[in-house]
DNA sequence: CGCTTGACCTAAAGCAGCTTCAGGTCGGTA
DNA sequence: TACCGACCTGAAGCTGCTTTAGGTCAAGCG
């Protein structure tokens, strides 16, 4: 699989995936020998994972480390486990703040479409 | 009310209002005598929304764009809702990928017990 | 009275997480 | 043969803050 391929499937941009891999997330992307990156399946489902994870706001410096205990092996999923478990509690966390200003949205929203009706 | 105050209600940062103020986000916040910023209820309020937009990932060229609204008085507040109508849109789009994305954490989760069950 | 502490101030540098740009190498096609 | 498009690299640029360095001033304490 080549690399634009990889960025529609997980919807990462090909400039980021480059970015990603640089940075250590995905240091184990094979190369032609033209030098261009060649993705396996596991490679592409990896970096979906990746895209997940930064889409609910895992920094980096933890991705790193996820990645890091990922390339270990399978001894290392109770701890790859305890990350996301860890994760999933800040995502729920930020859920519940975008569903408060949601509704501090809507209660301004309304406010105005008072105003406007008080104004004809 | 003093920033600190003002930062303690809002959920910004001291550093955040102030990076706000020189960004135009509120550019109309009154001085004292001692050079110090002193923010009204409504000062307040309208830093309180602009915390929300941010939170909820709007970016600061449109919060500025609302903002030059909201400096303009009444007569933009039909623009104004519109915005927000806007935004609440794409709000809905990001809580939709928040709780797909909670989908996928919570399947690679499922994996990761189904390995360690199959280990023991 | 002088001294420190703490809240405020500014301007500027630093940081995270990308994106964009400049410049170069291929393989395929008109 | 000459160009196009997809890939490559390294470096600079961008957004949205945060941190740092350096300064003012009022309050409180020995």
């Amino acid at each position: 699989m080549k690399i634009s391929e990889v960025a529609e499937l997980t919807g990462l941009s090909v400039s980021t995936i480059r970015f990603y891999e640089k940075s250590g997330l995905c240091p184990f992307i094979q190369r032609g020998a033209d030098g261009k990156r060649r993705f396996s399946k596991t490679d592409a489902d990896w970096l979906g994972l990746l895209a997940s994870l930064r889409a609910t706001g895992m920094p980096m410096s933890e991705m790193r480390t996820f990645a890091d205990l990922y390339a270990s092996g399978d001894a290392t999923i109770p701890k790859r486990r305890a990350t996301l478990l860890a994760h999933r509690q800040r995502l729920a966390a930020r859920q519940a703040e975008l569903e408060r200003c949601r509704t501090i949205l809507d209660r301004k929203l309304q406010k105005y479409e008072e105003i406007m009706k008080d104004q004809t």
